[in-house]
RNA sequence: CGGGGUGUGGCGCAGCUUGGUAGCGCACUCGCUUUGGGAGCGAGGGGCCGUGGGUUCAAAUCCCGCCACCCCGACCA
């Protein structure tokens, strides 16, 4: 199709607008695809729903390529399906909420696997009908604490969402490697730099999920690799490797000093070296136990509870790891150390907590036999040797203390983890049965008893995607699409004040009559440098310049992302862009 | 939700300290010139200064509340 920028709703800005700070949401708007029209909601301009719909015909294509059938939900639904499968509370304050004129409760939907699940048992009931793959492509509602650089992370966002529907945890592996292979092929398609990482399965419940990652120094999400081997991961799914078990009376007795003024490790390391605690004076905060108090709320829970933390004392909590590892619960530090005098702030041991009956977690690394320098449960006082499996016996481990680059590989041992940033554009999982569960969906089997089916599900965030093409392909002149993202094929651009602006219109109709989409800058009285930065903003891929060398019968090719320029003679431009070079 | 910052024509900003009828650049309209790298000259249109209250003869400017946005920390596609 041709777009003729004379008419074309398209005002492009020459700054950068203030309160765009990551690329993506700056030359996106700078460009006129999209503007900002809500809080955490974007409009998208005529350039921009081109943009989207190429990406999500891409999405689309790979999506009916492994047999999954389109479907589309409303986003308007009604609690007690929510309700049912406990995610009216579990999702918290994070879902839109609202009432119709009797007051029956709504919410907009975040993500919809309670409705394919009973869509699925509604209507598919024998063995014969499965496997099954249905995905939708809709906006989706979340109330974001934060809504952040643009496109990047909205309250109301365009969405893929599918899932899959089979009778046996081997046809749900085979769905979710097809979704995995699908996910690689738009990923590559649409030219993202990118990676799959192991996660944890967040608010849908669930076993293996990985999340796919498009490399970015703007992204959200923190991950590792290892220097060895293939192992990548979410921080949040990240594994300790618990060193061996020793004897818990291998060691000397438990000793409590005085040590005042001592409330942080650091203090309390300084102190230990210089009266020599325990007879050593080569105390590091590697051997120290620091115990945090959390104070972590079941969903839908009046009340929460305390859970203390003990993890090596070089190491700080990271409250997104605790939050995965406890998911549902929420979690926060806890702070009313005044109301708890037993709970010792700056002085706090394990020693006591099971008389106190406070549950009590550590780090892999807290394995039994092991000896610590930690507080003794007085004010001004800490105890060496102070032993795991001894004198204390922890309720289990847990995955609480921060990754940090250097640490072993999980996966081989034998490498080094290294950390990135990057930004979710796609997460997959095996969800299993929790769906089916609540709704009972099952298909009757061929000896006529019922089996329970399992699901799988797969997102991929449309609009953040457009962001992170655009993240990942621009420069300062502005954007850079990868040719199937890109709103056009080709941008033809008349400069000189002859028959250009006739040559140009007739190369345009012959490439549109080829079956390329053509971005046309027929606009009068625009001088071609304005042209040329406009063109250059924008980001189509190949831009032919209809020029000074019209009358020899030239005009010149050029291409976005590299900068290239060559004089074409006019007769072959459109084998030029509708050969081979315009990879499909 | 905690910390920091900002709200003035469509966009980017000045004016606020020291109250006195709102200004610059871009964009937009008209005319002439210009036309391969964000053109020049001239003439125009457009703003209840985020919002509510207060102080004052008088508030963009001072005071209080609220709202929104951006950045940094706790969640997710």
């Amino acid at each position: 199709m041709l777009l003729r920028m004379a008419s074309l709703f398209l005002r492009t800005l020459r700054e950068d607008p203030a309160d765009a700070d990551v690329p993506s949401h700056r030359l996106l708007v700078r460009a006129g695809y999209v503007r900002r029209a809500a809080p955490g909601g974007y409009t998208w301009l005529p350039l921009g729903v081109r943009l989207r719909d190429k990406i999500t015909s891409v999405v689309r294509e790979e999506m009916v390529a492994i047999g999954a059938q389109e479907v589309s939900f409303p986003s308007l639904l009604p609690r007690d399906i929510y309700e049912a499968s406990g995610r009216w509370y579990e999702y918290g304050a994070d879902i839109f909420r609202l009432r119709d004129r009797r007051g029956a409760e709504y919410l907009l939907g975040p993500t919809h696997e309670e409705m394919f699940a009973l869509l699925v048992r509604d209507v598919y009931g024998s063995y014969r009908d499965f496997p099954v793959t249905l995905f939708q492509i809709g906006t989706k509602f979340r109330d974001e604490r934060r809504p952040r650089a643009g496109l990047l992370r909205g309250r109301e966002f365009l969405m893929k969402d599918s899932y899959s529907f089979d009778l046996d945890d081997d046809g749900l592996a085979r769905s979710y490697a097809a979704h995995r292979a699908a996910y690689i092929r738009i990923f590559d398609r649409l030219g993202l730099t990118y990676t799959a990482v192991a996660a944890m399965s967040g608010p849908m419940g669930g076993s293996a999920s990985e999340e796919f990652l498009a490399e970015s120094p703007v992204g959200e999400d923190t991950f590792v690799g290892c220097t060895r081997c293939a192992y990548a991961a979410n921080t949040e799914a990240v594994t300790t490797p618990a060193p061996p078990a020793g004897d818990p009376h291998a060691h000397g007795p438990l000793t409590a000093y005085d040590t005042p003024d001592t409330p942080t490790i650091e203090t309390l390391v300084a102190l230990a070296n210089a009266r020599r605690l325990g007879g050593r004076a080569d105390w590091t905060a590697a051997d120290a136990l620091k115990n945090v108090v959390l104070s972590v709320t079941q969903p839908g829970a009046a009340s929460s509870d305390l859970l203390v933390i003990g993890v090596p004392g070089d190491r700080e909590i990271d409250l997104k790891r605790v939050e995965a590892a406890l998911f549902p619960a929420a979690v926060e530090m806890f702070d009313d150390f005044a109301g708890s005098p037993e709970l010792v702030r700056g002085y706090l041991g394990p020693q006591v907590l099971a008389k106190l009956g406070v549950r009590y977690l550590v780090d892999p690394r807290v394995v039994p036999g092991t000896a610590w320098l930690t507080g003794a449960n007085e004010p001004g006082r800490h105890a060496v040797n102070v032993v795991s499996g001894r004198d204390f016996t922890p309720d289990g481990t847990i995955e609480a203390a921060e990754v940090r680059a250097g640490d072993p590989c999980p996966a081989c041992g034998q490498g080094e983890l290294t950390m990135r940033r990057g930004i979710e554009i796609g997460h997959i999982f095996q969800l299993g049965r929790r769906f089916a569960d609540v709704f009972g969906l099952d298909a009757l089997g061929p000896d006529g008893r019922p089996v329970r089916i399992t699901m799988g599900s797969y997102g991929i965030g449309i609009s953040r995607l457009a962001a992170a093409i655009a993240e990942q392909h621009h420069d300062d002149r502005g954007l850079a699409w990868p040719p199937l993202a890109a709103p056009c094929d080709a941008h033809v651009l008349p400069a000189g004040t002859g028959d250009q602006l006739t040559a140009a219109v007739r190369l345009a109709e012959e490439l549109v009559a080829r079956g390329l989409d053509v971005l046309l800058d027929d606009r009068t009285g625009v001088s071609a440098g304005v042209k040329f930065t406009d063109a250059e903003l924008i980001g189509i891929p190949r831009a032919v310049v209809v020029g000074r060398r019209l009358s020899e019968g030239y005009a010149e090719l050029r291409e976005r992302a590299t900068g290239r320029r060559e004089d074409v003679p006019i007769s072959d431009l459109v084998d030029h862009l509708t050969g081979e070079g315009v990879a499909r």
